[in-house]
This record gives C-alpha cells, structure tokens and sequence, in this order.
DNA sequence: TGAAATGTTGGGGCG
DNA sequence: ACGCCCCAACATTTC
C-alpha cells in the first residue's frame, strides 16, 4: 500500500496519472486509491496494444467484454469527475506520451501478471524513473503476492493444496478500500472514442446471447455478486457440478477484467457462511484455483505455449483439422459435448463442469493438442484470462505440475448422466435431441431406432454420430499416455 | 474434480 | 438340508 502523499499547494497542478489494465473498478481498486490519496489531479488511461510482441491479442469475445466494461467504467468515473482517456496504439509509447502530455508527477497501475506485460512495465518504470516519475504498482488483480507465497524449502509451490493450505494460513483480512466519492479530475487529454476501437461485432453481429446473459461493469459485478451470496452460495458444495442449474457465481469475466476485486468476493462469501455457521470452503478454494493459476504463470512464464511436463514434447497428438472444427461447432455427436461447445459459443462462457468434460473429450478421445482448445476457449470465453486458460489446459491435458493423471478420461456419457441426470442443461443447448427420453439422451445412438424417430431424430442427418467412438478413442489415449518416457523431473 | 476391469460376497433359485 | 450356479452389489486394482 502506498503513503499518501501530503496534497496541497505546489503539487496541484501536477496530475497523478492511473493507469488501468484488468482493474476496471472504482471500489477497492488501490492503484486508484493511492492516486487519489495523493492529493493530485487525476488522469485515467486504459491503453488497447493490439500488436504487444509476446501478446495474445484479445479474442472476440473478450473484445466484447472490454468494450461494454470500458463504457460502464467511464460512465463511473465522470459520476465522480473525471475522464477516462483512451489510447490505442503501442503500449510503452503511448504510456510514455501520457505521463508527458499530463506532466504527470506519478504513476499508478495494477501489478502485470502476464509475461510480456511485465516486460514492458518492467522497461517503463526504469525510462520513467529516468525523467523523474515513480511508476507505482500496486496489487490490483490477486488475493496474495505471488512472490510471497513460498514452500517450508523456500521454492514455488507447484501442487494446490498445500498452496491453498498457505493461503488459508495467511487468510484475507483487509477490508476493501471503499470507492472514492468524489474524484479530482485533471484537465482532461484527447481520448479515443470508443466506439471507434470496434470491439463490438457487426457483420455478423454474434453477440446476442452474450448480452442477454452479462452485464459488463462494476454494477453487473456487484449484482452477480448479490445475487449468488443470496442463492446459489448455499448449496454451492452440492449443486456446483449440475450445469443444468444456475449455481455458479458466474464471476469469472468480472474478475478477471477486475471489475470486482477478488478480496471483495472472498471477504463476502466468507461473511456470508451459511447458516450453521460452515464457512464456504468450497467455493473459497474456486477462488484460491484462481489464485494458483496466476501463481503458475508467474512462476512458469511459458505455461500458456509449453508443457511444464518436458516428456509431453514427446506426445504423438494428432493433426485433425475436421475435428477441431467439429469440436469448436458442438457437432461432435457426443450429447454433453457439443452442449458445451454451443453454450461456450452463444453465452461466451461454459459451465466448468463442463469445461472439464469437453477439453478430456478434446484432448484424449480426440487426440488433439492442449493449445488448440485453449486456444479457442482464448477467442471465444468472456472470461478468457491467459493465466487461468492455460492452467487448467494443461490440468486437463496431464503436462502440468498438479495436473490430472493421464488416465482420468472423462466418460463424455457417464458424466452426463452423473451431472446432468435429467438431461436439462443437453436439451437447452442440443435443442435438436430435446424430445428423447432422458435415459437416452446423452447416448442417443444406444436408442431403438423407433425411439429415435419418434423423437424427431435421425442419427447423421439431425444430429452428428460420435466422430469417435468412445471405447477405441480412449484406448488409444491410453497408449499414448502410457507410452511417454518417464519425466525427466 | 475417473472409468473399466477384476475380485469378493451374499442372497435366492434350483436340483 | 445342501451344494451349485447366477448375478447384483460392492470393493479393489489397474489403466
């Protein structure tokens, strides 16, 4: 946490300028507390690079989100008065030129988490520390610093519970820092429109279901929140894993472009323990799974391109392109898989769950390599985050540190059958299957072929049959697993 | 934060 | 009454 710096006469007219990434939020935003405590005129900036080198450029629906998060944040800000500026174009150049078109005494951002961003703050701070301006980072974006966060023997931790053991141990005590009231805005900078950054699709506008089912912004984080602590919380243990309810908080693209600070979160559902007074371990530990991935790519800046596990370079995966299209379209003829697939591509999101099912399915019965999936998961989640993506790809894939044993293969049936018993959630997103009975429904070419009729079905014309066959996939899965050398750690 | 194959047990039908 | 077989149901091990 920084001083505040004594305000008042000879630095009135030197602005503070806040320089915002994923930490578009007013209420417990440090950077932005330490720059207003600073007793300076503000200037707040988000810069969009598209072209960073080492960068994954934003996917579509990631564009989507920032562009409704930007304008629901600067409706926010002029609430309180101040500008948000917005700048396109190379990132260090155009942080450089901010500082000096504001005269800005200091600098306030969130702590980069991603590898190449690091770089370029790291090489800001030493050229701005060179003209005279301290470039101040502040933890925005986590519960617990990274480099804090050490095993008995002093290394990184690389397995998750004892993480979420140290975790525990430390513990969230802070209350979060409220939102300003009233903002000193400096005189303000030319600004994009943000219209003109065309984040939003056109032709073809495919962001219809996307709008019906968010609401960027720090008051859609606020509400998600208000409304899972009253609900779903509760039952979270037990009904998390159904992806035909509503029992998720669904924060995930709220957090991750920081329009709510994950203290918050922790600090409200830990509050709001159930009665009985059980705390909500459960989903307290979603959150810390948040916090290892980060911690992972912090420690393992390579984690989103490489295996950690070096005896995967050895993996024979499969070069499939018609199943990969497959699999992106939710035409795979597998029920609980393209139900997935096709909620990820109408709502931006997916119920993790289900993640779950479709990257094994992706990865194993299909053969296919990790960074394919992640990177569709990348271009087509709300809540794309290059940390979380490409840790829970390689959990899945089996070539992470604390990854899932190569021979967990989910059972794409039998897993819709356990989470899905009904078949509600493959009915909603498989329309074309919704009349069969549930005992059929997610293995639709084990019914009668009267069943199937009278259903309206007609396997390999309404609906796809298995582009693999479930027994022989997971076979060879199996023996390519099996047959990588042994690690080399 | 599995699944499938294999092994064990115990109830009931039956000669 | 007894042994035998079948086969759920559950437990263990293997991938």
């Amino acid at each position: 946490m920084e001083l505040a710096k004594p305000g008042g006469e000879g630095t009135g007219a030197t602005p503070a300028l806040v320089w915002l990434w994923q930490d578009l939020r007013l209420t417990d935003q440090p950077a932005l507390a330490a720059a207003a405590a600073s007793g300076r005129p503000l200037v707040v900036a988000f810069v969009l690079d598209d072209s960073a080198p080492g960068a994954w450029a934003l996917g579509g629906a990631s564009r989507w989100w920032l562009h409704g998060s930007l304008d629901a944040l600067r409706r926010d800000l002029a609430a309180r008065g101040a500008a948000l500026i917005l700048r396109r174009g190379n990132l260090r150049h155009e942080i450089l030129r901010l500082a000096a078109e504001s005269g800005a005494g200091e600098i306030h951002c969130g702590e980069p988490l991603e590898p190449w961003l690091r770089g370029i703050t790291d090489g800001l701070a030493s050229e701005l520390g060179a003209l005279g301006v301290v470039l101040h980072r502040h933890n925005t974006r986590l519960l617990f610093d990274p480099t804090m966060l050490r095993t008995q023997a002093g290394g990184a931790f690389g397995v998750f519970t004892p993480f979420s053991r140290a975790c525990h141990a430390i513990g969230v005590a802070d209350a979060p820092i409220a939102a300003p009231t009233r903002l000193c805005g400096a005189k303000p900078l030319a600004s994009d429109d943000l219209a003109d950054w065309g984040l939003r699709p056109e032709q073809p506008d495919w962001a219809g279901g996307l709008r019906e089912t968010w609401q960027p912004g720090e008051a859609g984080a606020t509400l998600r929140l208000g409304e899972f602590l009253a609900g779903a919380l509760a039952v979270y243990d037990r009904a998390r894993d159904i992806p035909g309810h509503a029992s998720t908080s669904m924060l995930s693209p709220h957090l991750h472009w920081g329009e709510i600070s994950p203290r918050r979160v922790w600090l409200a559902a830990a509050r709001a323990a159930p009665v009985g007074g059980k705390s909500p371990l459960g989903f307290l530990n979603e959150l810390l799974w948040r916090e290892f991935s980060a911690y992972l790519l912090w420690h393992h800046p390579h984690l989103p391109e490489r295996p950690l596990r070096t005896e995967f370079a050895a993996m024979p995966w499969r070069n499939d392109p018609a199943g990969l299209v497959a699999w992106q379209r939710g035409e795979t003829g597998i029920p609980i898989v393209d139900a997935g697939m096709r909620q990820l591509w109408r709502c931006g999101w997916m119920h993790n769950r289900v993640r779950m099912i479709t990257a094994s399915f992706l990865v194993k019965h299909l053969l296919i390599p990790w960074q394919q999936g992640e990177a569709w998961f990348w271009d087509t989640l709300v809540d794309a985050d290059l940390a979380a993506n490409a840790a829970n790809w390689q959990w899945v894939a089996g070539s992470g540190a604390d990854a899932a044993p190569y021979f967990r293969i989910f059972n794409p049936v039998l897993q819709g059958r356990k989470f899905d018993p009904d078949g509600a959630y493959v009915r909603r997103f498989v329309p074309e299957l919704a009349q069969l009975p549930a005992a059929f429904l997610h293995a639709p070419w084990e019914a009668p072929l009267a069943m199937l009729k009278a259903a309206g079905v007609a396997l390999g014309a309404t609906y796809p049959t298995p582009i693999v066959d479930l027994a022989s996939g997971r076979a060879r899965a199996l023996a390519a697993f099996r047959n990588l050398p042994r690690p080399t750690a």
